[in-house]
DNA sequence: TCTAGAAGTGTATATACAACACTTATTGGC
DNA sequence: GCCAATAAGTGTTGTATATACACTTCTAGA
């Protein structure tokens, strides 16, 4: 035991202080091929070796709780730098088999390709899924989680900037109105989609075009209308 | 230590996963003489002995996390048959001198003289104190957990129909918009707000009429707009 | 009987929402 | 070089919703 750990224990009684291991999940969500997807790794080690869950583990004695989400991801996953946000908490008795283990929930919302995964600590493989094609089982309650993570976002959609976050500083409208699409899961109205986003000043223009097979498609970026914590008048696109 | 306490502890390996108190801290709010209160307590123990705080207690063995809010809080202040919702979970290192302590903080909102409350266990006094005018410095970090309480009840008032929760079952539409403004803070337009809440169907006739020094005001029920997690096209109530 | 207090009620204007189709620029394959 | 495929870009109209705004009525209590 560190010192760290030590001193944490001094004055423990857990006669007073009945114990349960604090733990964090992390739910990173990603937009790829316009299907919205989830970040799973292959358990390598008990409880649930070989099952698929959910990056996770225990808080450590001077960690904040999100400072022990990011570290945990980055170990499991190599995720890094991954702006984090706290779900809701699990704590269901018997969720863990081995103790009480209550889990602080956290998700992220990153874009794809901006960061790089790879096989860490107790994992086997990192690997995104389809957020409507899960493996099963998942490891404890992770398809609990990963459903209420998945009901938080299409919220947030509506009234937040929370869409931007799947995509780079600069991206094109179409694929924005393609993030709204697959977590909705039904098309949008491209020509109600960009009068709204641009009179709510979601986005504005910034230089460049995007070149492809189609029409140069203008660059956008973040607008005034999407500090952090903006709330719209809701967007509810076509009912 | 009991049994449960001894199973409970069985494996438990400090080294493996650092112990951290689990509890919970919850705030229940009303209105009362058309302001938002809350309850709070005078601490009898340390720590922050002789200081108000929120009812909050340790996490039991066998307990879901809802389930120790619930028991918390009707041995804290006798509130019974509360209907208690998660908030979010605090866990800075050293927000409990005595130990890590995680807490899972649960929010109520209940129609003012349904509750009795009563002073309890580890507790001197037991009080409403207006939302705005809190004693200060309240125990631990209570001041930030009720701050993002009142956020997010603010939040929820514009598209959920939480405002219910603060009424009896029969009320008048003065009492529910009474409701509005206490929370929101600001008056709302009563023509407005009759029309807005009754095309939502939020709210339908009852029988009955509330007699007073006024015309008589007729009573109203939960519409079919209300259903538990109903969303709504959100009410911003003149901007 | 007078006063205070809340109940109840309608309209006009401005803004936002929803539905709807065609033309154009570009790339890659033939 | 030409064609096919792809996504970009662009306005209007009817409908619904949001907002602003003032007076009369009923009752209890002084």
């Amino acid at each position: 035991m560190r010192q760290d750990e030590r001193d944490f224990l001094k004055g423990y009684d857990p006669s007073v202080f009945p114990p349960a291991a604090v733990a964090t999940d992390v739910a990173v969500f990603t937009l790829q091929e316009g299907k919205l997807k989830v970040l799973l790794l292959l358990r390598a080690e008990h409880p649930f070796q070989d099952a698929w869950g959910l990056p996770g583990g225990f808080l450590q004695p001077q960690e904040d709780l999100a400072q022990a989400a990011s570290r945990v991801l980055a170990e499991e996953t190599g995720a890094r730098g991954v702006y984090l946000e706290q779900l809701s908490t699990f704590g269901r008795a018997g969720r863990d088999p081995r103790m009480r283990v209550v889990s602080v929930a956290y998700t992220a919302f990153v874009p794809w390709n901006r960061v790089e995964v790879r096989t860490g600590r107790r994992t086997r493989e990192v690997e995104w899924f389809p957020a409507h094609a899960l493996p099963r089982p998942l490891a404890f309650d992770h398809a609990e989680i990963l459903s209420t993570a998945r009901a938080r976002l299409r919220a947030k959609l509506e009234y937040s900037p929370v869409a931007l976050e799947f995509l780079p500083a600069r991206f094109t409208l179409g694929q924005l109105q393609g993030v709204y699409e697959a977590v909705l899961g039904r098309a949008v109205d491209k020509r109600n989609f960009r009068q709204k986003v641009l009179k709510a000043r979601l986005v504005r223009r910034a230089p460049g075009v995007l070149k492809g097979r189609h029409p140069p498609a203008a660059f956008y970026e973040a607008g005034p209308g999407a500090r952090e914590g903006a709330i719209y008048p809701p967007f509810r696109w076509d009912r």
